[in-house]
DNA sequence: CAACCGCCTTGACCGAGGTCAATGGCCGCT
DNA sequence: AGCGGCCATTGACCTCGGTCAAGGCGGTTG
């Protein structure tokens, strides 16, 4: 994984003091001795939007997390279909210690900066830092329950549904993240293209389009470009998932 | 989850070296040290077909080892769409140290007998079980990987695919159980209803059904009674799955 | 042995979403 | 300004799988 011949990359070591998911990522609970560790295993790569970061099958030889930028998993069949299987957004981890391939396609969205570990040295390691590992079991438990939860949106949940489960999503995080909550409603800036979001909601992209127009008709949101949404009434669009959230 | 109050349920305790899941589940490699601190916390439970095990929601005050049995896990929306999430088979672990809640529906198939564990004690005593921390990550990493792979066959499969891909999983299981193999080729006993398959696989009744006899017709399986399938050639069967195994 | 029940199958019909194709905006480039 | 490429939208049509409804089959009960 993590090709080495790419001429886009940058390769930079930065303090984990400033770094901006020191809080959240897999190191998120390691002391000053771990990080200590980490440091010395530790470097960063940048890839551009499109780039492939690793291909299943590949061999895994370095694991790492996302430090900035948006990218994705997926899964594909022989004659192209293809599923996006998660979202791996700034904090999130990727690779898995004791394996040696990939098991998923991994993509840049957008500009992607990842702080990597190689595998072999990482793994030697976690023996002496047992907040990462605790950190590590904890993460991959999250990321089981949001791809069961993402198991029902695609086995059960119409297309309108999608959209709205899909637009909540990005609306909390975003609201996270501290963006734009006026009066007017909740701005949000979609990462991903039509046809992106149609790869991970298991739609077309024409699905996707014919859905953004109708919930825009029926003022659920409105839209400003073609990836910036302005949700006027949450609790509206909340009404729209199907489930109790 | 665990519910006490249930009649039906039997408790025992039983020797771990003549445990069926010994060499799987996740204890599996734990040493005799470590196997003496879980023999201290752990007792038996067993559950009737359709009897539920946990709800979502519920505290979560015990996990466990599936040591005989089928059970299910399941979300479901408020209108009454329910998707099956995950199949829980001898030696999977239910629940997840570290949470309170309980995230899914979790109910027997078939008779289930559960090997438990209170949650509380067993959080301690993983510190104390290095082997046991690192197979617990294992095992997750693995579910993790399922789910992922059931994404793409949700999103992205058609009925027939479905279909194959679910006789297939449990064709592979039942030959590595050691079940038979014989020159008509290979005899698989279906452990879940229609009903309970449709669920799985994001479909209705009917369609799965309406594919079977399909399949039928096309001399892929024949049916012997409702729940025996016999798959005279796995290739061709293979070949309806869509993608690359 | 008839009545019943749970589960499965089959048929007729319908509709959500996929497919194919044309059109439209936005942006950078010359 | 004009052109071309990319992405998104819209329309017309079709198909797969869902819905609704009617049996069928096997096992159990009185």
């Amino acid at each position: 994984m993590l090709d080495d011949d790419v001429k886009s990359l940058s390769k930079t070591h930065q303090r984990c003091s400033s770094c901006p998911v020191r809080h959240r990522a897999v190191c998120s609970k390691a002391n000053a001795d771990e990080l200590a560790l980490l440091d010395t295993v530790k470097f960063y790569k940048t890839y551009q939007p499109g780039q492939t970061i690793a291909l299943r099958g590949d061999a895994l030889e370095v694991l790492a997390s996302v430090v900035t930028g948006t990218a994705t998993l997926s899964q594909s069949m022989e004659d192209g279909r293809t599923q996006i299987v998660g979202l791996l957004l700034p904090s999130d981890f990727i690779g898995r210690p004791g394996r040696d391939t990939v098991a998923h396609d991994v993509t840049a969205v957008t500009e992607v900066t990842l702080c990597c570990f190689r595998r072999i040295p990482f793994e030697n390691l976690m023996v002496d830092m047992p907040h990462v590992s605790v950190r590590l079991l904890e993460m991959t438990l999250d990321d089981l329950d949001a791809a069961r939860d993402w198991m029902l949106l695609l086995g059960r949940k119409t297309a309108r549904e999608k959209i709205a489960s899909f637009l909540l999503l990005i609306a909390n995080r975003s609201v996270m993240a501290g963006s734009d909550v006026t009066t007017q409603g909740i701005r949000i800036e979609l990462p991903l293209s039509r046809e992106t979001m149609a790869t991970y909601l298991g739609l077309t992209i024409e699905t996707v389009s014919r859905q953004f127009t109708a919930l825009r008709k029926d003022g659920l949101i409105s839209l400003d470009g073609t990836r910036t949404v302005v949700v006027p009434n949450f609790t509206a669009l909340s009404a729209e998932v199907g489930d109790g959230e």
